[in-house]
DNA sequence: GCTTTGTTTGTAACTAGTTACAGCAACTAG
DNA sequence: CTAGTTGCTGTAACTAGTTACAAACAAAGC
């Protein structure tokens, strides 16, 4: 095993001192002679800077954090690549962990985060870790919290997230367009964002004369249970003497789960039912199915820009939906 | 700002030298009075060790680097889960950067990964990186190289890829099977893995009495050249008096293009023309869409134990691939 | 009571860098 | 010919931890 090269064999290589050779690394007064031996000796000995060191004397490091609850989400997906394209613009790199949707992993690897001194963290939703991402900003790393509002965020304590009232009125306004008027919701949880979504589909449907009752609302936490939660909208539409002619599904992660489960029934999208989930995807197109879009490219993007820029206050930013209609609500087809 | 706690400021608050709080911590021989008296700081001061200097003093960081050439593909995604999850068995974090399929950025990304010290770098397919994981290996930093096989490697530089001549030997089997004789092949560009899987589709067709002609290869290097190299394949497969009655994409990253260029076609899948592609997704079941699946998971699994485990001497991984039948070959469905 | 032994603790050196400050040489100005 | 300014470089202190070594202390054995 071969010792790396530390600042001090460039020094001794170069005949001069570590200070002179760091003043070379990075752009202090020294004499071109001086930078041309120092440099030569770098790459004579193949010398590669310690970024953690560097960290410890600047007191943070500069990779961002970032914690994700599920990386098989789509959503998730696309909000790391715009974090990232923030990071490589910025000479950083993105530190990822993903908590498989569990608090005790989220908590981890929070604490993680903190004890790497990441320069900055985004954090989804960061329910668990609320008083230490909070402590965070105190101490100078800036925290973005994603997909939560955050109540009395204290400087350097951001929050990104959806207008999710407005994309359930856009599912609303969608599928009244389309001539629907008995909707079955299945959701993913008790979490902020779902409860907002059914909330606002709830409102402007009933702005729209079309009331959503209670029990036409369906939580399935795992794709497991989405195939009994369709079976149970479906059973009590019949018995209420409206049988669905629409589902809507609040989270991407369950779209699969909720389609596979209308086709094996036989049920056919939009002749029977019509379909409305969160999130686009690359095969929507595909399957013709209508979707409420986030902006998650640029919602990483801005998430890293949070953490790069610094701004001295608390930012919450709040992106708007927008539908991408296709087939599944029987929209009219363009020729 | 508050300033963080250091473990001078906790061994004050304790009564202690920095030397005890860091054996608390650490688990050497302390009083138990002594040990109760540091916690009692560590919660009062709220302090959260520093990583870097940790990692300075090891010589290490605890963070695993992966380096991606393109986060959209689900290979990958699901190859960073498994990555993931020996890290966070082990207390360690997962540096995740991406290189867009550029390899400037790849360069520079490994390079950072060095610098950050990383305890171990995982790499696809790092062509470009070549020399520097080499060095990275014999610097101790164990190296493991997704999806190309690397010659004349160091100790403590590894490689995991599929056996991608089985995977062509798959497809052609089942094809020809399936009772088709006229192929015509997507691949994505001239790398390793899709020149082999190219080769093992040819010579398994070629023993079945089914030689593939150069001209029916079509390489397509971005979604958007897809539409216009299926067009050739069809065109071609015409003029030969043999119109194609097979596609085979060899990458997943282009399922979704071909897909899409022979559905805008009115081309029927399987009815015209059979469907063959790489990598398994969500969506191929409801699509019906027959796949070889690689083990990404497992990969990532390997990658990461690969990294943890330091194993002495070069390892070399070849993942076994799997044909998942569906209907897209006009396979025969069971009742 | 003195030596031996073992446990606990502190001192100080170490990790690999950065930087404040001082020193020294060279150049210009008076 | 000296004084002042400027520019480059080295010394040493600093970042926040870990650890080798020595010292202090108590208990046990003789």
């Amino acid at each position: 095993m071969v010792k790396r090269a530390t600042i001090g064999d460039v020094a001794a290589d170069a005949g001069v001192s570590t200070a002179t050779v760091s003043r070379v690394l990075n752009g202090g007064a020294v004499t071109e002679a001086t930078a041309t031996r120092v440099w030569e000796a770098v790459a004579r000995l193949e010398y590669t800077p310690n970024a953690l060191t560097r960290g410890v004397f600047a007191g943070r490091s500069s990779t961002i954090g970032v914690v994700i609850r599920d990386l098989s989400s789509p959503f998730y997906l696309d909000l790391i690549r715009g974090i990232d394209e923030v990071a490589a613009a910025n000479d950083s790199l993105v530190m990822l962990a993903n908590t498989f949707r569990r608090v005790d992993r989220e908590v981890a690897q929070v604490r993680t985060m903190d004890e790497q001194r990441v320069r900055g963290l985004i954090v989804t939703t960061g329910e668990a870790t609320d008083g230490r991402t909070r402590r965070m900003a105190e101490n100078g790393t800036p925290c973005v919290i994603i997909a939560r509002s955050v109540l009395d965020a204290p400087p350097g304590m951001h929050s990104i997230s959806l207008d999710n009232v407005e994309a359930g009125r856009l599912m609303a306004v969608h599928l009244a367009g389309c001539g629907r008027s008995s909707i079955g919701v299945v959701s993913s949880g008790r979490r902020t964002s779902q409860v907002e979504r059914t909330a606002g589909l709830r409102r402007a449907l009933a702005d729209l004369g079309l009331p959503l009752p209670e029990d036409a609302v369906m939580v399935a936490e795992t794709e497991d249970e989405v195939s009994g939660a369709v079976d149970t909208l479906l059973v009590r539409g019949r018995d209420r003497g409206e049988p669905l002619d629409a589902i809507v599904c609040t989270t991407g992660r369950l779209t699969v789960a909720v389609h596979a489960a209308l086709t094996a029934r036989g049920i056919a999208i939009p002749g029977d039912i019509a379909f409305v989930t969160m999130d686009d995807f690359p095969w929507a197109t595909a399957l013709g199915i209508t979707v409420i879009a986030q902006p998650s490219y640029q919602m990483g993007l801005k998430a890293g820009e949070l953490v790069v820029d610094r701004p001295s206050g608390p930012v919450e930013l709040v992106f708007a939906p927008t539908l991408i209609a296709r087939t599944s609500c029987g929209e009219r087809q363009k020729a």
